[in-house]
Order: structure tokens, then sequence, then C-alpha cells
DNA sequence: GCTGGCACTCGACGGCGGGGAGTGCCAGGG
DNA sequence: CCCTGGCACTCCCCGCCGTCGAGTGCCAGC
């Protein structure tokens, strides 16, 4: 166990290193935190964290740098979320309230973060699992060409072009488009495909083929759109990085333009507060000289499920407590303008 | 006017450059080229080409590098789009073809440029401008608010959320979206706002106000949407880019952000064919560096007005031909794919 | 007008040495 | 037992300098 002072070090090393980049020394600590003890005693200090893994230093005498694991315990145990400012919030609300769709709620949000955290941001479109159904649309496109439209409560829209295996007639499609809303309407989509599973039954011959390849449609859009889309900005913060550019950069950019990889880094996101993953603790290679910051939004209050995650991806050398404190606040107004929508 | 080797020199620079990204010499050129001179001679054509602004050196007793005004010349006057191989094509077919919707198509295409051109990829949805109108349906969300969905021949779908001054009925709705419909589909954007200028007269006095709103929404839409959204991918391309990094990258990767700025960049290339921007022939300060490649796309055959544009930014040292070749091909596959869907 | 030769320039590379920040250790004091 | 001041030591950083080589410009000759 370590003693108080040793976790006020700690802390003291790892805010010094976030603030200037530079390997911090003894006596450098000594004078910026009033520690109240001398530096041989904080060198006594350090030498202990070091035996126990929470710092090291890049090459001997050289000030020490917190390793991964000195940031989770930071984060853990020494670190509060700062919440944001007032005038912050405001702007925020402000910024976010102007969106005209869905489509400009993320961009705005994934620009409103990267500007906040000044790292680069990741928002997740909202999941169409958690969703409900708003309305089906059928148009007929030619005598056997049907256009499916999605429309789900978080506004999202997905459509499809179905091809049939024989025309149908106008009135048959406006009878499939009202029984099938009939039925899904307000529903969530997990339950879709119970609901419609005998709704061929009920049509004539001619048609059940059609009506059969349209509801299967529309439940592979459903599962299909599961893997979800998003939106990500600030890369350029990419730049503030290392200034051992081109080898820590590339594979973060890499990573970023493989949506596989970010879905399951925000999906590894489970708790319902903020998640901090650091440096190795992704499995990403790409990624292990980064740290994810992510949340769930759009639960509505904070007691249902997400509908979707959101964060950032910064170095690990970075200010937790803000970016927590803006990752979180972000979700939070996110969520609501989504309810109110 | 420059002698007919002076400009094959100047080819050889260009080339021997962007293969090796280093400053070319006079005697690697001969070696290289057999050119059937001296590197004596060679140095005199170097002379005389730098005279005229052609060429520079980046410190006296270096070897040469284009210039912007050289890269120009060299594809105007000496370099030929050059084909992709058949293989290439049917592998951009059979990518492309795998698309399950617009996002689908729009975001494959900017993977497929990047892969293939190793750049920076970018590409427009499919402008509303010159679209038709496939489709607009109506839907009561509660009785004053209505929900518009407008869609459009490249499948493009957008929808608003609309409080209406009145309650309105089904019925009204329903005229009203039928009415709606077979006045505008098949329309081009352009002639919507004249053919629904009277249509709120012919409706009963108590939804007029409603039918109003609903119709200067969907203007409004027509109109707010004709500045377009973008894809962009590849980003990580950027890091092949010069060595001397944060620089030159930061703020290309800043431009990139700024859909404003890539919109009037790819909005820039009116010919009809290829377009190429090279350095300083951006207005934009971050990109002086850069080259684009842009060419429209989507216009069905090659004689009617391209409905968006796509194209690659990369840095000016480049394989134009190359780069030409694959942007045209995959301009000329994602149109046959629109056309298609 | 092309060629070979020659002197010159200038960046890249590598070795060298001083300066400084930081460490580890130890002996002494509260 | 823990803290402190002192001290020797270790490396990294940085600037200096000489060498090396690619490349140039110019000139005289063919």
């Amino acid at each position: 166990m370590l003693s108080e002072r040793r976790l006020e070090v700690l802390r003291a090393i790892v805010q010094d290193y976030v603030g200037t980049e530079e390997p911090v020394g003894s006596k450098a600590l000594t004078e910026r935190h009033h520690l109240g003890v001398s530096p041989a005693t904080v060198r006594n200090d350090m030498a202990a964290l070091e035996d126990d893994g929470y710092i090291a230093q890049p090459h001997t005498s050289a000030g020490r740098i917190p390793t991964d694991k000195g940031y989770r315990l930071f984060v853990d145990k020494l670190a509060d979320v700062k919440p944001l400012s007032a005038p912050e919030r405001r702007a925020i609300q402000n910024f976010l309230s102007g969106a005209v769709d869905l489509d400009d709620v993320v961009g705005r949000t994934v620009r409103l973060l990267a500007q906040l955290t000044r790292q680069v941001a990741v928002v997740q479109y909202p999941s169409l699992t958690r969703s409900t159904v708003r309305h089906v649309e059928l148009l007929q496109l030619a005598p056997a060409r049907v256009m499916l439209v999605l429309i789900t409560d978080t506004g999202r829209v997905e459509q499809r072009v179905i091809d049939c295996p024989a025309p149908i007639s106008e009135d048959s499609l406006a009878d499939l488009r009202a029984r099938l809303n009939s039925r899904v309407v307000g529903r969530r989509f997990g339950d879709v495909p119970r609901l419609v599973a005998d709704l061929a039954e009920s049509f004539p011959a001619d048609d059940r083929g059609t009506v059969q390849t349209v509801l299967s449609v529309l439940l592979e859009t459903l599962v299909e759109e599961t893997e979800e889309r998003l939106m990500i900005g600030g890369t350029a913060n990419l730049t503030r990085f290392d200034h051992d550019f081109p080898l820590t950069i590339r594979p973060v950019l890499e990573a970023l333009e493989e949506q596989v990889v970010l879905l399951r880094l925000l999906g590894e996101a489970k708790e319902p507060g903020v998640t901090v993953r650091i440096g190795h603790e992704n499995d990403h290679e790409g990624l292990t000289s980064t740290s994810v910051v992510s949340v769930g939004y759009g639960s509505g209050g904070d007691t249902g499920e997400a509908v979707a995650k959101l964060g950032v991806v910064g170095p690990t050398r970075m200010d937790y407590p803000g970016t927590m404190g803006a990752v979180r606040a972000v979700a939070r107004y996110v969520g609501q303008i989504l309810a109110e929508s």
C-alpha cells in the first residue's frame, strides 16, 4: 500500500507531466507543489513508485513519467471529473440546439467535442437496436420495384431498394404499408421480427412472395444497421501529439479509419459512467499509446440503457479530469437534444 | 519557347522526383533516361528551365525539384492520363457494386479512391440541385407535428420535423401528400418552388397555414441541402508526405475538417474532364503545398452536368497520370452504380 | 551547340566535449 | 524511523568542426 504522500507525489507527477510534456524531476516537483518535504525525500518516494511500476524514467538520470499503470491509479483514485464552467455549458447547449437534423446533431457534437478537448472526437450514430420504429414507408418505383424507408424515433432514416419477385399492385402495397405500420410503430427493433412473422399469410398468393421479400429486407436492415455508423473529427489535434511524429500518428490515423476498430473501442465501455481506457488497455495495436475516454448517451435519463456512445481519443498524457468532464457534459446535452426531437 | 529536349528533361525530372522524393541531379538523369546527351548539356537545359521558373533548387548545389509551374506544364503538355489496368477496373466494379445504400456507395468510393491513389480522398454526396424528386412523404407525429421526408432519384433521403401552427387532420395531410407528389415527382429541384407556389390556396382556410409551413420547410430543405455533405478518407496517407511533418500535415488536416473549404475546392473544378489544381493554385492557405485532382461524376453519360464531384488531395509531388486515371475511372463507375439504383 | 574537365559550394554525417538536470546513496539529525 | 543536505555520477542535449560527396557553373575545345 502506498502512503498518502506517495500518492500525492504521483498526482503531482501526472499533473506536471500533462502540463509540460516533459519528464518531471524531484526538484521541480517540490518547487511547484508545496509538498512540505525536500527533493531528496521525493526522490525516495519516486524510487518506490518506480518499483511498483507507476512511473518510469525514459533513460537513467532523466525525470520520471507516469506509466499506464500510473495513469490508471490517477484516474481511479486521485482525480475527480472536472465539471465544465457555466459559460462552457451554455455554449454547448446553444451550439447543439441549432442542429436541423440527425446528421447535423452528430456533426456538431463531433466538432464540439474535438474543440473542447482539443483531441480527436468520435461519435456513434444512435443505435437502431435500442430504438423504436416511428414509421415504415413503402414506395413503388416500378411495378416490381419498391423502396423501403424506415424511420426511427431518434430521427434516423434507412432506405433500401427492393426488387420484387413479382409485380405488386398499388393497393396491395398500401395494404401492406398500413398493416406493417399498425404492427410495428412504437415497437422496439428487437421485437419486430416476432411481430411480422405471420404477416405474409394474410395476403393473396400472388403477392405473398413479394411481401415475404419486403419483410426479409426489413429484418435485414434492422440487423445490418446494428453495425453502426460513426463520425470522427478533430484529427488535426493529432499533430499536438508527440514530436516524433510519423511513427506515433500514423497507426492512430489508420485505426481511426477502421470503423470496426472504433466501434469495438466504444463498445467496450460498459459502465454507466465515463469509461477510460489507457494505453495498452486498448486491444488495438495502433492505439497502445493513446487513451480513449468514452460514455454512453441518449438514454434520456441516467437510468435507461444508452442509445449510443461517444468519446475522444488522445495521448495517454492527457488532462483526464477535464476530458472526462467535457465528454460527460456533451453526452448529457446530446441526449437532451435527441429526446426533444 | 522551350526546345523539345528541354521539355523532355522537365518530364524526366518530374518523373524521377515523384519516384524518389529527392532532388534530382544532372548525372542521375542521364543515367536513368537515355536522353542521348551528356550531363553537362542537361545542366545547361536545367539552368534554362530554372530561369523560366519550371524548376528550382532547394539550396545551392543540390539537385532540382519541379516548381508548381513545372508541374503545371507537365500536367498540361507532357503527361497523358494513365488508364487503369483491366484487373484494377474489375476490382473497382466489384467493390462498388456491393454497396447497399447511398452512404455505403459514398463510403466505399472514398475508401477505394484512397487506396488506389494512396492519398486523401474526398467524395461529395450527390447534389440535390441537379437531382429530381422521387417522392415526398408526410408523416403525422402528433396532431400539430409532421415529419417531412424527401427522397431523391440518387437515393438520398432528407427529413425534417415540422411544428405546425395548427393541428391538421389525417385526411388533409393525405390530400397534401398526394397533390404534392403529383406535382413534383420526377421534377428537378430547381423547378419545385414554381410548381408548388399556389398549392396552399386550394386548401381550406384552417389548413392553409400548416400547408404553407410545410411547403416553406420543403423549399428550405431544397436550398439548405445544396450545401452538400461530403466524406473523406485515407488521411493516414498524409503521413507519407514530407518528413518535416508537423508543419506540413497540420494545416492540411485542418483544411480537411472544414467542409466549406473542401466544397469550394471541388466546386472550382468546372471543366468536363479531370481538373488538377497545383500548389498555390489552391486559394486556401493550408493547401499551398498540395494538389487537388477532381472530377464530376454521376451525369449518367459524359454529356449531362455532373451531380457531384470527387477527388483526391495529395502532395504536389504526386503521380499525376496515375492519380488522374484512378480518379476518372472511379468517377465513371460510381456514376454507373448511381444510375442503376 | 555539345562535351569533358575543373574548381567550388553546401548540406549530410559523425565524432567530440562542455553543461546541466536529475539520480542514487550515505551520513547525520529530529 | 523518517527526513534532509551533500556529493559523486550518469546521460542527454547541443553546438562545433572536419570530412565527404553530390551537384553545380563555367570554360575551353571539338
